[in-house]
DNA sequence: TGTTATACTGGAAGCGCTTCCATTTTCCTG
DNA sequence: CAGGAAAATGGAAGCGCTTCCAGTATAACA
């Protein structure tokens, strides 16, 4: 039915090991046989089965990528620096979104033990030591991208310091009263960037001396709506904040919303940053911390490429900068 | 190295026909072998390689999807319909992103042909009747969601009829001088959304005698910042339209900005309506027509798995329906 | 011219499955 | 308990490649 490596050679008049050997760009095919062979692959309109290649090399030529894609808009950006990248090399790209427990704990078992591909990249999940422990002994290389485990391949940003960084920025604009937002600290996801920006908020706070005020800490589902109503909570306090550092710029759209719903405006009312710098940010005004996605994805293919060439490899770790994006909502 | 069909087989006790069976769960197995089998691929663990069965099927088992999904956030909506509803099937996916005509005209002339995948699907890039002949010949099941080719089966909304509800709620609102704002016409990309849309603004200019105004049309590329300039000339007009329909959301973010920058509001000073109803309209109170992306996804993926199951199926045409959404940005 | 090193080439074996066909086993029936 | 139909099973062939090894052509040299 298709056409073969067998029709080619017949065609050309060649056996079927020179024919593979001028796909293969061996050297040792004289140049008169090779401009033959390519005649007659040109003429039979001839692609080799990239399956059977893969069977007969026993690569499977694919990486997966297994993210809570979809939830964030962050994620896409990553994405984006991924496929980029797999598609210069000779790699496919499969994709699995995680947006419940269940599918990531599926993916985990199943993806790394499937034989379907050389290596895998996650995004933003951490996976358990039980997990990596199940990995290893199928000798699958792992990459995580923003996540975290020691035994891993890594490409992170310093997410305290990032924390760090707004809060310090707010604090430099004279505030005293500064609350933060964010994704429950423990969550069944196990998204870690909420806890570390959280760290890097109470150090800051401690650095310039201001008390910690547990009640400036508002911890709820990832979303607008959620962010909003935390706000809301916030503002109803008897000793309110001045700013507000939400986790990230969706859940800074809620803050702002809430603003709003209450006819006080950003900064001279209540200051307010987010974190990631998302499309929207900048039509917002919205003052945040900016990390590198699109660089993130690049830079964690090239670890899980480099790793698969050569799997002695030790794990490697790449933390990426941050960036304070100031706008109108802190600086007016 | 890798625990094969042989191995259980040996472990088992049995011809490696009837490891097949069982994998395959043919009914044709004795309960107490199949029991054994069972318990052997379980003791070392086995799990077929997918390679060697999609050489033995003759399938690939995979399929492709083609789109710019990260230039315009709708598509990214449509990509989570297209993986939710490829997870639940036996297939894989895989992606191409297009952010470039030469990429688009790479994977068009690659990708079906490359014995890579089982079935293509293609998301808002229309291809030419020479593209489709070749696809043609090459026997590949393609489907096209937010595309448009006669030859093909094809997931899409009536973009003229939204066209027309966006401009006909502008009208019943009292508008007389209604812009539009969109990508150009005829672009290298072939979307023809901004095309059909004119056609139905038009259509309902036309229905309720008004004047088409040719400088009430802006066209130009896609993105915030160049429909800010566009509504920024409109607003130059020596008689500036009262309400401007934008053909996506984000065009009409642009739209706000250049309203914002002028010390004009809408509705008051200018109604503004979108197209897509992204994340972030309700968020600006953004009227808008929606579009069912995650559907479109789900259908374009079903329509696609039928088609593989069954060459012979004819091409069908899925219409799916547009809805007004009405906001602060038209109604106040 | 014969000899030998070197450059090319053909094709069998093997990758890990599915499936078909032949063979063996089991189960009825009389 | 024999005989035959039905059920269960084993394994060769084949999917389309790569690669290794053996063999053949060519070139270089004495």
């Amino acid at each position: 039915m298709a056409v073969t490596i067998y029709d080619v050679a017949k065609r050309a008049g060649v056996g079927i090991g020179t024919v593979s050997r001028v796909l293969n760009g061996s050297p040792q095919v004289r140049e008169e046989t090779r401009q033959r062979v390519l005649a007659a692959i040109e003429e039979l309109n001839y692609r080799p089965s990239p399956i059977a290649q893969r069977l007969s090399l026993r690569k499977t030529l694919t990486i997966a990528v297994i993210a809570p894609f979809f939830t964030r808009p962050a994620f896409v950006e990553r994405l984006r620096g991924v496929e980029a990248t797999i598609a210069e090399s000779e790699y496919d790209l499969i994709v699995y979104n995680v947006e419940t427990t269940a599918k990531r704990d599926a993916c985990f078992h199943e993806v790394p033990l499937s034989h379907k591909v050389d290596g895998v990249l996650i995004i933003s999940l951490s996976p358990s030591d039980e997990d990596v422990a199940r990995w290893e002994a199928a000798d699958v290389p792992i990459v995580l991208i923003d996540a975290h485990h020691p035994a891993l391949s890594r490409v992170v940003v310093n997410d305290m310091a990032g924390g760090y960084m707004a809060t310090q920025h707010l604090i430099e604009l004279g505030h005293r009263k500064i609350a933060y937002i964010s994704d429950p600290l423990v969550n069944p996801f196990n998204f870690t960037s909420s806890r570390d920006r959280y760290q890097g908020y109470r150090q800051a706070l401690a650095d310039h001396d201001l008390p910690f005020r547990p009640e400036y800490h508002q911890a709820g589902e990832h979303g607008r709506a959620q962010a909003r109503a935390l706000a809301h909570r916030l503002l109803d306090l008897d000793d309110p904040p001045t700013a507000i550092f939400a986790a990230s710029d969706t859940q800074a759209m809620g803050v702002l919303e809430a603003l709003r719903e209450r006819g006080l405006r950003a900064p001279d009312d209540v200051a307010v940053i987010g974190y990631d710098d998302i499309e929207v940010a900048e039509y917002l005004g919205l003052s945040t911390i900016r990390q590198p996605f699109f660089e993130s994805g690049v830079i964690g293919v090239e670890l899980l490429l480099k790793r698969i060439d050569d799997p002695a490899q030790p794990p490697q770790r790449v933390e990426l900068p941050v960036e304070l994006v100031a706008r109108q909502t802190t600086t007016g």
